[in-house]
Order: structure tokens, then sequence, then C-alpha cells
DNA sequence: AGGTCGGATATTTTT
DNA sequence: TATCCGACCT
């Protein structure tokens, strides 16, 4: 373990040795951040905290679940009884043994009741009644009569039913807090030490809970990064991590500025885009590593930007062109690649060039994925007969058809449950599978090239990564309401997940919304410093003028 | 149950 | 222009 703490840079240690109650740490990409978190873990242990005293939140499955595997790695205490949980998970644990029988409203639960409302777009719908919850929460009085009609048309849906939906969990524990100072007492007791990842995600009622919970005698630690806050249009803005100081008076506020990850001109490159935001804390961000490649490069259409990408990718990997090109392999596997896009719509024109090659690759958050499949298979199973939850988990997977990678994470998650006894443990599982997307399930190890949004991507890291639809109106996305700021935060969020390489690909044409346009080079393009990047033309049309044009060659 | 037609819609989505 | 959904048909 001492090892552990010796590997961490002076910056690194500085914030997990902090004797400060409350700590906040900006963490660039590649900075070490879960390294960072779970050393504070351990070092609070070494302090004789008791592991059930320390509550560590995340966002995400995917984050809560590598954390924990990472902490128990390093420690004697069984995954299971680590409290590193999501959100809305630790919030169910609380509400559960508070309030007992209720019912989980999932997604598809929502959008029935929507449908029978009598909601035009009930998808719409579910983003737009979680919008106005969570507005509502914190004193937003501009609602229509209809969004409040219909809000309230749904609530007591949801109250006849007895069910709580994602948001009703935690503003219902908030309320339950607020409401009983006794319990909230006897939770700030419970657990004395919060730690919060990925902290530039809160949103305002995630950080009124947060607030409570730690009360003036409890501790905090929290790491994020206010560049790579993407979710303004859930709620969580940069507000959160600028409102620190004033939440939390005397809080240590400490920076990480080396990024382990991405090569020298990777990070310069992410820099001189990022920095054209007004609204950010300053910081200069340092590379440890010489190198790496910034590829701009003009496509004809969305087709022809595939067809690069496929192109490119045999070459890395060392395919018939590399032959005939004299180019060394890199020693790249599939899975060292990415393929990354503002939209879904964009999808499409990638899946049609990726079917027809022989790279294998995986789309992430396709609607027809074989885990929701899998998901709504297993609620139909009574476990008669069945002594451990997890061999039912694995059998019905194998017979299912589901990927080693996933059955293994869904076998793992059962297993927490086997000591509960086959009822209770299923009905714990059930209430997993609610909170699970397939990103959460998607096997990591499988060496594939993996597409999917920006948003989806945060968090992760690829040798090389291609950026497709760099395109005006699609990155920045047009918007009734664009905040350019984020969306070049998306692309920053983008271009940090390469180490190695990273292909920034714009079309001069490409259909949206029905019709074929002219699609300029994003305006973030103008950014790079010209220097830091090789220009590329996919085909021999004379488009020299056109790149003149928007200011891309001399 | 499954097939076909027409009209609406097309943008990001941790849980 | 491609896809999805509901309405209607068999």
């Amino acid at each position: 373990m001492d090892r552990f703490f010796e590997g961490l840079d002076r910056e690194q240690k500085e914030a997990v040795f902090s004797s400060s109650r409350i700590v906040l740490v900006v963490a660039p990409p590649g900075s070490g951040k879960t390294r960072v978190l779970v050393a504070r873990f351990l070092h609070l242990i070494e302090r004789d905290v008791a592991p059930s005293s320390i509550v560590a939140v995340t966002f995400t499955n995917r984050a809560s679940l590598e954390m924990k595997q990472r902490v128990s790695t390093l420690l004697p205490f069984p995954p299971h009884t680590l409290n590193i949980n999501t959100f809305h998970r630790l919030c169910l644990g609380i509400l559960r043994r508070e309030l007992g029988g209720f019912v989980l409203c999932s997604r598809d639960g929502q959008i029935a009741h929507l449908r029978e409302l009598g909601i035009r777009n009930p998808e719409a719908g579910v983003e737009r009644i979680s919008r106005l919850k969570n507005l509502l929460f914190h004193g937003y009085r501009d609602a229509t009569r209809d969004e409040l009609e219909l809000l309230s048309q749904y609530q007591n849906r949801l109250e006849e039913r007895g069910e709580l939906d994602l948001d009703d969990l935690i503003l219902r524990t908030i309320r339950l807090l607020e409401e009983d100072p006794v319990l909230l007492e006897t939770y700030r007791e419970r657990f004395t030490h919060i730690l919060v990842d990925e902290y530039q995600d809160i949103n305002p009622p995630q950080s009124r809970l947060i607030r409570l919970l730690v009360g003036n005698n409890g501790g905090l630690f929290a790491i994020g990064d206010p560049d790579q806050s993407i979710y303004n249009f859930r709620g969580a803005n940069l507000r959160g991590f600028l409102e620190f100081r004033e939440h939390y008076p005397d809080a240590s506020i400490l920076t990480l500025s080396t990024n382990y990850r991405s090569a020298k001109r990777i990070v310069h490159m992410s820099s001189s885009v990022i920095q054209k935001n007004t609204m950010r804390m300053d910081r200069a961000v340092k590379s440890i590593r010489d190198g790496g490649d910034v590829m701009v490069v003009e496509c004809t259409d969305e087709k022809d930007e595939g067809e690069f990408i496929v192109r490119e990718i045999e070459s890395i990997m060392g395919g018939l062109t590399s032959l005939t090109t004299g180019r060394e392999k890199e020693g790249f596997r599939f899975s060292d690649l990415a393929v990354l896009y503002r939209t879904n719509s964009q999808k499409d024109a990638l899946r049609e060039v990726f079917s027809r090659c022989s790279i294998p690759y995986r789309i992430i958050g396709e609607k027809d994925d074989s885990f929701k499949s899998f998901a709504d298979h297993l609620k139909g199973i009574t476990p008669e007969g069945v002594s451990l939850l997890s061999d039912l988990i694995k059998k019905e997977a194998i017979l299912m058809g589901m990927d080693e990678g996933t059955t293994e994470l869904l076998t793992h998650r059962a297993s927490f449950y086997d000591t509960l006894g086959i009822e209770e443990g299923l009905r714990r599982f059930y209430e997993d599978l609610l909170f699970m997307e397939p990103q959460d399930t998607y096997d990591v190890e499988a060496d594939r090239v993996t597409l999917m949004t920006i948003h989806m991507a945060k968090g992760l890291e690829f040798q090389v990564v291609f950026i497709a639809g760099c395109n005006e109106g699609l990155l920045p996305l047009a918007m009734r309401d664009t905040d350019l700021e984020e969306e070049r935060r998306l692309l920053y969020v983008a271009i940090t997940r390469a180490k190695e390489k990273v292909y920034l690909l714009f079309t001069k044409k490409r259909r949206m919304w029905g019709e074929v346009r002219e699609t300029p080079p994003s305006r973030f393009i103008d950014d790079i410093p010209r220097e830091l990047v090789t220009m590329k033309r996919t085909a021999r049309k004379k488009t020299k003028k056109r790149m003149k044009q928007h200011g891309l060659f001399e």
C-alpha cells in the first residue's frame, strides 16, 4: 500500500494527504483522478476511519464498479461491504431502509405513464418532466400551467402505484433528511467522510444532498474537472464547481496539472481549444510524453468520412494498406481505437461502412442492444429451485448467447446478492438492471473498435481517437439555445480521450434534417494552432481554395 | 399475431 | 430522406 502512495506525484500527494475537512480537487484529463480518489480512501482507512463510515459517490455504474474493484484489491474488504455507489443507488439504499415498500419506475414505465396521459412524444416528455422536477426543486417558478398540470398528473400516477422514478430517489431522500433532524443526525454520524467523483456533473439537488450529509463536521473530498462539464442540459452546470467556496467557506481547493495520458501535441492542442472558453477556472496542463499526432481531415460527405476512418484503421492495424505504403505496425489493438461523434444520428453512416469491412467494431447505445433484451428476459423468470442467483444469471446468459464480458459483469453483480437468499436477492438484482445501461455492461476486454457519442466516452481513454463530424451545426450542435462553451467542452472531452493520435474529421456536405447541406468546418478547428496539426484531404478535388477560405491554409 | 400504409419527426441523455 | 409509431387490415 505504501508503494501505492509512493507512485503519486507531489500535487496528487498534497490532495490525498490534505488535512482539510473539505477538499476540492481540480483534476484535468489524464491527471490520475480515480487514482487520487482511491488513494484518499486508503489514506482515510490508514487514519483509522472505519470503511463503513466512508461513502464514495459516483455518477455512473461503470465508475462505481471500477472504484469498488480498485479499492477492494488494495484493501482486505469484500466489494459489497464498501459504500461505493452512484448517487441514485445511495439514495435507494437510504429510502429502502427508511421508507420501505415502493416500486422503482423505470424509464419505460415513465414513457408508458406519459403515453397514457396523452403526451405526443413521451420520450422527450421524460426529459421535460425530469428537468422540471429538478428546476422546481430550487425555486424555479416560470413553469407554464400546462407543464405544472402534466407534472402533477404524472406524479399522481406514480403515487397511486407506489412508484418512485429516478429523480424521486434523490428528491425524496433530501426531503426525508430535511424533515427529520434526528434521522439526518443518524446519517451524519454514519457517513463521516464523503468522496465525490466527477464533481462537475453535480446538479443542484445532488449538491444539496451532499451538503446535508456533510453538515458542519463531516469530511468532503470532491474531485472533478469543470472543463469536462457536459451535462448542462440535465441541470448539471459549472455552478456546483464555481460556488464550492460559497457552500464550503473553509475548503481547500487544489489543482492537479500533469496529464499522464495524452502525448504533448494532443495536450497542447486540447488546451488551445478549451482556452477560448470564458467561463472557466484557468489553469495550465503539463504533459510528460513527447510526440502525439493531430490530424485534421477534410472529407466530401459522411460516407467518405466513414471510408477514410475504416481505411485509416486498416492502415494503423497493419492491413493491406500498410504493406503497400511500407508503414510499420504500431502495435495497437482494435480496442485501442475509438470513433466518437456528437449525435447518434451520425452512427448510421458509420455503421454502414463498418458493416461492410472486416474490422471488429462495437456501437455503444444501439437500441436493439442484446443487454436490454436479456434484462427483459430475466424479469420473466421465476427463481424456483435455484440456490445461487449468480448461477441462474450465468445459465440464462449463456442460454441467451450474451458475450463473455457482459455475462461476467452480471454474474459478478449477482454474486453480491447471493448472501441475501435467492427472493430478496433477485429483487435487488432487478433494481440493478433498472439502473443499468448498455454502456455499463459493454465488454471492455473485447478487442473491437468502439463507436459511441462523446458523452459516452467521458472517463475512457484510447490510443487513437477519430472525432467524426467536426462541422458547424454538428459540433457545435445547432440547437435553439446552443451553449457554445459546452459544445467546446465536448470537443475537449473528445480530444483528451486520445493518448497518441487524434483525428478531427469534417465534411464539405452532409445529410442533415433530411436534406444534403453544405457544412462548413467547425469553428473550433480555427482555434487549433496550425503548427500542431497535419492537414489531410480524402478527395483529389480542388478543395484547397475552400480550406484557404476557412483559414486552414496560408 | 403480423403486415402495410401514411404521417410526423429528425439535436446531446450518467441514473 | 430514413425511421418510428399508430391505425387499420388480414
